[in-house]
DNA sequence: CTGAAAGCGCTTACAG
DNA sequence: CTGAAAGCGCTTACAG
């Protein structure tokens, strides 16, 4: 592997020149500059990027935003764990990494959130992009300010995030149409449960449920479902609403949750000791997996939030250090969590790599 | 964050004697060597990879020994392409990377594999231990060179292997087996389908089937399920001896292959249009995925072959740089894949990071 | 047992 | 526009 100090000879310059081209730093005539591309080019020179870094002692500051989680049992515990592994892996880069949280129920929170980072004017910024309008002009900010963003979970269109990274959903609540069809006898009613707060990540469980009502309108099944809807999705609310709903039509054999929340449908169904009804949710966070475990929720789709996380930082510290030019978009995996798989569905996420 | 001169300064000490202590080398008098480590735990002291993989222009050598794919479809493509991709990824920490290949049922070729690895004489190895007894001759060869490694995808007992990572056979047979309920009705036939030449790999198949069988033994069905044997899983066998066997019991509605060639099955089944039986088998390697595209094969249960190259490499350099134990054992997932999340299961392996 | 010095491959002022 | 030199944080002979 040829250095810079062999090009340098080869093209009788200094070092120093070599350096200046590969980087495309201004200063360099036309002639020398195409020779040295040249032998850059028959080499096909590598920059050492540990004597790089170790060199130059720049310093990039990256920043993620996400949703703050409650418990390790929450949904978002998983993409911020993915976010600090990268940031302890890239940290011997010289990349100084903060995480920012903030409530995704609060627009409030999540302004002041946006704030921060404009504060801190990062190199790069990871965030999940809740409240459409106020994400959008949020985008725009850092647009004009030259920094490039990474979208991970919920994606906005039209704007010109770096990547994003993130589940399909619409092909995801068909895979749980499939999925409920296996479950339940064709003569049995279903139900899909949805919040009326659930009002940001409205496009994602809306399109969820297209993808579930189109698996049955393709199978030419003449399937009772009906909405159920509740103020929120809290085990009170379920509680009344769907004891209501399930003694009105006892033909209701599957229920689908097309939000993370299906371990609170869960705890009901648990607590009145109703085993008959096929349960089908999202996402294999601890909340679920508790009653994943337990067979009380049948299946539910995971994306690999860990993924999110991980990939997003890299991607962006990629971008910066190496002008690595990332897809404009990486699929989430649709993967079938069940009681005989659960404990085995994402070992791998709990490696921590020093490298 | 402190360095190395700092805390030499503090001693009143050279950066060489300081050096000759973190790294426990000998030649420092217990005084100076107490003074020193104080110090180093004061500061938390943490050894700069960069500037110390770029200094000692030390070669590591490592190499892996995996089965020979005939085409990009086939299931050891994608453990190939992991360990490729770790390799490249360390290779800027100066380690030197094999990959080597043999004919997973010729053991002369594994043995001439094994003797170029001796040749080689590497610092460690990532190997999928076919053929028990070679392999389990060569771990102790191993082990009294004091040359360590890692098994994936099959696991040797009693072995004194640095790690395993590799799917649990058992609960993957009974996951089938719960999957093989859902899609087939309570009174049907159901039929194991067995090469005779799958004499090493003999001890997971194994345990897939009892795993399968466990499942109904357990939901105390009487279920018929019978055991169809072939001289190999190739095209013409399939045909000849399933063709018989389908006819002689029609009530024959559902198939599990606990190998990797579902898709022959499928070919079969394709050929004579029958889509009424329902068919799972193992691995998500591109033949499969044909199948399962075309809804042939229902279910596969993938392992991430790509993780089992990839993590085998990654956990096998942080031990010989970083000196990081691994665990014992990494559970390969244990993926469903369908028609319906096929496109998804997998995307993240196609990453590539240059870091 | 210990230190001084050179070097790993690159980057960065500085001088011309 | 270009080069010489110092430096990033370590490691490695070598000398004493």
């Amino acid at each position: 592997m040829k250095t810079i100090k062999d090009i340098a000879e080869e093209a009788k310059v200094s070092t120093g020149t070599v350096d200046r081209v590969i980087h495309n730093r201004p200063g360099v005539s036309l002639k020398t500059k195409t020779k040295i591309q040249k032998l850059l080019k028959k080499y096909n020179f590598e920059t050492n990027l540990l004597a790089s870094t170790l060199a130059s002692q720049k310093k990039y500051v990256i920043v993620a935003l996400i949703p703050l989680h409650k418990s390790k049992k929450d949904y978002w515990y998983e993409p911020k764990k993915g976010v600090k592994i990268a940031f302890k892996e890239i940290r011997k880069y010289g990349v100084e990494a903060h995480c920012i949280h903030f409530d995704q129920f609060d627009l409030n929170s999540y302004k002041k959130g946006l704030d921060q980072i404009l504060k801190i004017n990062p190199d790069g910024v990871v965030l999940a992009p809740f409240f459409y309008n106020t994400s959008s002009k949020f985008s725009k900010v850092l647009d004009e300010k030259n920094i490039p963003y990474v979208y991970i979970n919920i994606d906005l269109e039209e704007q010109k995030n770096l990547s994003f990274i993130g589940q399909d959903s619409f092909n995801s609540g068909y895979l749980c149409g499939k999925m409920m069809n296996l479950c339940v006898n064709e003569t049995t009613h279903l139900a899909i449960l949805l919040s009326k707060k659930n009002v940001d990540n409205h496009r994602a469980i809306e399109d969820r449920v297209k993808g579930f009502l189109n698996y049955f309108s393709q199978k030419n099944t003449n399937r009772v479902i009906k909405k159920i809807f509740f103020e929120s999705m809290e085990i009170e609310q379920v509680r009344k609403v769907l004891t209501k709903e399930l003694i009105k039509d006892n033909e209701i054999k599957g229920l689908f949750i097309p939000s993370s929340s299906a371990h609170i449908v869960g705890d009901f169904l648990e607590s009145i000791d109703l085993t008959h009804i096929r349960v089908i949710g999202f996402d294999a966070h601890q909340n679920n997996i508790d009653y994943i475990k337990k067979g009380i929720i049948d299946f539910a789709i995971d994306q690999n939030p860990f993924d999110q996380g991980y990939v997003g930082v890299k991607i962006l510290f990629e971008y910066l250090l190496l002008r690595k030019e990332p897809n404009p978009k990486y699929n989430s995996p649709m993967t079938i969590v069940t009681k005989e798989n659960v404990d085995y569905f994402n070992v791998m996420s709990l490696i921590e790599f020093a490298t």
